[in-house]
DNA sequence: AACTCGGGGCA
DNA sequence: TGCCCAGAGTT
């Protein structure tokens, strides 16, 4: 397990890797951000981008998903994949929304996560982004880098390497910290072949130590 | 913990 | 063609 000062290192290093990192979702309003990011699991965000315009100039809020019949509403996210279960559930939030929450989007994540389509991940980027929660999204990037790394434990559940985060990482710099190492993981600490040979943490990482000392075994 | 949903992007 | 993707719900 990486120390501090480890850490401390390593989101030094996703800076000056990624200095311009940022939220690709960040939308206008809580809801649009909501439905965007519902939208977005198993997707990937430039895809999700490519159907938002359109799809917020014609939904602006929850009575709008809720006055098209289901299948409208399918064919309008059918580019995104998994549609039918996020179109459905995208009613059955909005349908919440305004029976509990005056047609408003919920601030907290617990009442975020009760919400249709939205689990622990979404609602942690929605109460974060759109309320200044404190919370750290732990998608398969943030995931898969922790442990590669040594920050968190391999066999650590979401909920434990969430905690492990929060614990290690100042509260200042979670929301930086969350999207620089979901850019370190798109682009070079790939879930299929991690770039180890050109990168900067080699010499503190867990998993690359591990794949180098097999190399050196089998030359 | 494993399985399913799913079209688009990319090699 | 085949494989993967800023997950969530169900069993």
């Amino acid at each position: 397990m990486l120390n501090k000062t480890q850490i401390r290192y390593c989101l030094d290093v996703f800076e000056e890797m990624f200095p311009e990192a940022e939220c690709e979702l960040t939308h206008k309003n809580p809801f649009e951000l909501l439905i965007a990011v519902v939208l977005s699991a198993q997707a990937t965000d430039v895809l999700v981008n490519k159907v938002t315009p359109e799809l917020f100039r014609k939904y602006k809020d929850p009575s709008d998903y809720l006055a098209v019949p289901l299948e409208e509403l399918e064919q309008d996210i059918k580019k995104i994949g998994l549609y039918r279960s996020k179109a459905k559930n995208i009613q059955k939030l909005c349908r919440t929304m305004i029976d509990d929450f005056n047609s408003k989007v919920p601030e907290t994540q617990n009442e975020l996560e009760g919400l249709a389509g939205v689990g622990r991940k979404t609602a942690n980027v929605v109460a974060s982004v759109a309320f200044d929660e404190p919370a750290i999204a732990v998608d398969t990037h943030v995931e898969r880098i922790s442990k590669r790394l040594g920050i968190c434990r391999y066999k650590d559940t979401v909920l434990e390497v969430e905690k492990t985060l929060m614990t290690k990482i100042p509260k200042s710099e979670w929301s930086d910290t969350h999207h620089r190492m979901i850019f370190f993981g798109r682009y070079h600490c790939k879930a299929k072949n991690p770039n180890c040979g050109e990168c900067p943490l080699l010499f503190l990482c867990r998993e690359g130590q591990k794949r180098k000392r097999k190399e050196e075994k089998i030359t």
